[in-house]
RNA sequence: GCACGGGUGGCGGAGCGGUCAAUCGCACCAGACUGUAAAUCUGGCGGCUAUAUGCCUACGGGGGUUCAAAUCCCUCCCCGUGCA
């Protein structure tokens, strides 16, 4: 359990890795919990549902009993937040938050490191800095039928219900105004202002970012891709359907799941298909840096070796000797 | 050689006398993000510049018609198809 005073008492460090997709960050991840006594907390919104392995980069771990626990294990680290739902469900940055914090009191209990790794911007975030996300579950009766206003109406009708909120809200994406007039609706209260400043997050965090060089982000991009249809990733997505996940909720998984989804309907060849996922990896590890972007705090590193030092330092203690120290 | 069809911005592809620096898609650049986030959404994208109801160069080359041409005519070059 951890209790956080904010102003006095030291917050519990953790650690996170962060980077596009392709860059190795959950290699980096292992690495630096067999260093450093960590325990990995995946921050991926795919890795979360079962089935999805090859599609979603989930490291080839499996599962194991551990006293009365079973635990997701790779190259002997635990890891948390894979396979936790069916694909046809749907897993929300909210449910996200709330059971990787779990997962990080767990581990300070066992006395680990929480090591946060993930390509997933918005659920690193949640976690973190703790965002408050309203406790609104997606009201499906609702939804349909705002679906059928036209934005301007949406927008209307948010304006109506929570000014402020409407001023703030980008007015031409429906379905964050869906959303946004769903909270309003299901609470019969407005949405309080969001503020966060770093003193208010409950743990002092140590962000690592790998940024590769584009030609080489693209050439392991390029690489990532091929060897997935080696391994069977269009079988993976076929499987996944004939266990009941409809296309369309496959076409919602995106990138890949689209593309794959639409050589298996017959949409697609597959050199088409190839090629266009190599596209939409690319555009996707352009939008996870942009987001990333905008945090100052996080240490970019173009080698993941440098990490190490670095978080021996941030850790503070002597008790980790760098990799290669430990034997001579 | 003849007959059609076609040559438009990095690519695909609209436009077929004025309102065209040229719809749109892709690529590219930048950005947003309060329980779908691998989702969803926005802006820019010929050149120049004080970024603008500004200037310049543009729709294969050249020449014409017209107040006005990517759009019409002539001619040349190139590509595709059919016939020789």
């Amino acid at each position: 359990m951890i209790t956080q005073n904010k102003k006095t008492a030291t917050k519990p460090k953790i650690l996170t890795v962060v980077g596009p997709t392709s860059s190795g960050k959950s290699e980096l991840a292992v690495q630096l919990a067999l260093n450093f006594k960590g325990e990995v907390i995946s921050a991926d919104s795919r890795q979360v549902y079962k089935g999805l392995n090859i599609s979603s980069s989930k490291v080839s771990g499996k599962w194991e009993r551990r006293g009365r626990r079973r635990f997701f294990v790779y190259k002997g680290v635990l890891h948390h937040m894979i396979d936790l739902v069916s694909p046809r469900k749907q897993y929300t940055a909210g449910q996200y938050k709330k059971r990787a914090k779990r997962s990080i009191d767990d581990i300070f209990g066992r006395g680990r490191l929480p090591i946060i790794a993930g390509g997933t911007g918005f659920y690193i975030d949640a976690l973190v800095h703790d965002l408050e996300l309203p406790k609104v579950k997606p009201n499906k009766r609702l939804r349909k039928e705002l679906e059928k206003l036209t934005t301007d109406q949406l927008v209307h009708r948010l304006r109506a219900l929570d000014p402020r909120r409407a001023k703030e809200i980008d007015i031409k994406n429906r379905r964050r105004l869906v959303r946004a007039i769903e909270v309003v609706v299901m609470t019969n209260s407005q949405v309080k202002p969001l503020e966060h400043s770093h003193d208010d997050d409950p743990y002092d965090v140590l962000i690592i970012g790998i940024k590769l060089h584009e030609d080489e982000l693209k050439r392991r991009i390029s690489e990532v891709v091929e060897n997935r249809i080696r391994d069977g990733v269009v079988d993976e997505v076929r499987r996944t359907h004939k266990r009941g996940v409809s296309w369309n909720r496959i076409h919602n998984l995106g990138l890949e799941y689209r593309c794959i989804a639409d050589h298996l309907n017959g949409k697609l060849t597959l050199d088409e298909m190839e090629a266009l996922m190599k596209k939409e990896y690319w555009n996707y590890a352009k939008r996870q840096v942009t987001w990333f972007k905008r945090d100052p705090n996080i240490i970019w590193l173009d080698t993941p070796e440098k990490a190490f030092p670095i978080v021996q330092d941030f850790l503070g203690r002597e008790a980790y000797p760098l990799p290669g120290q430990s034997e001579t």
